[in-house]
DNA sequence: CGTGTATATAAGCATATGCTTATATGGTAA
DNA sequence: TTACCATATAAGCATATGCTTATATACACG
């Protein structure tokens, strides 16, 4: 088991500055449990689809997220083989759990449209 | 040994803009080594003192640092009994160390002026 | 093929951010 | 007290951010 190398200043802030908006970081934390397509986050967000679209964006362009087209969706997932994953999985593991978001959707009867 | 609580998003969210910034976070692990004052920022990162001055207020304004007068000078230091401290240090455990930028000044004789 | 659905992008705007310069504050020390 | 030093605050400005509305793209599928 291998220590890891720490993360260096530069890189850290570029993430910590991206992570730091509650609708992204929201959007990671749901994205470690499961992939999502941008219309889940569009109803589970309630705000405009080029608002989650930009957002996503934003994680795509750093190398956060990659996406990966089913049928009709896309779906965003977290990569893997991000240089700093590490670090970054680290901190959304000691974040609060935000399944309720899904599960409250469901509840209500407003099931996520693409899955 | 108890287990930390997890940090709610919002308070998440807030810390990481807070950090997402390469002058603040920089700042951070300095300080989780040694007390800083004004000076020894400016010194360091080699910007202007209302622009230090700035940063270290909204270190301060949402409760991550206390000042502390000693002498002419004002210390700033980590406050340890900030709510979400743990989730803080864990972070700034996983940074590259960063005493170079002190030493590296003394070593071109631009000793701290205020230590 | 054409149509619909999901998503992306562009442009515009209001607010936030981080600097600058100028000035105020507050304690030290002669 | 007066002058000085470290630091804080205010005001102004350029750039960044995150939304909005409008429109483009890109598949899927009848």
């Amino acid at each position: 088991m291998s220590e890891r190398q720490p993360t260096d200043i530069k890189s850290a802030a570029t993430i910590l500055k991206l992570l730091g908006d509650p609708t992204r970081l929201t959007m990671m934390k749901l994205l470690q449990s499961h992939d999502c397509c941008v219309c889940e986050f569009v109803a589970i967000f309630n705000r405009s689809q080029p608002a989650i679209s930009q957002h996503i964006r934003k994680l795509k362009d750093v190398g956060l997220v990659k996406e990966e087209r089913r049928g009709q969706w896309i779906f965003y997932s977290i990569r893997q083989d991000y240089e700093e994953i590490a670090f970054v999985l680290d901190l959304l593991d000691q974040l609060a759990d935000q399944q309720a978001l899904v599960t409250d959707l469901e509840a209500q009867g407003l099931r996520i449209s693409c899955t």
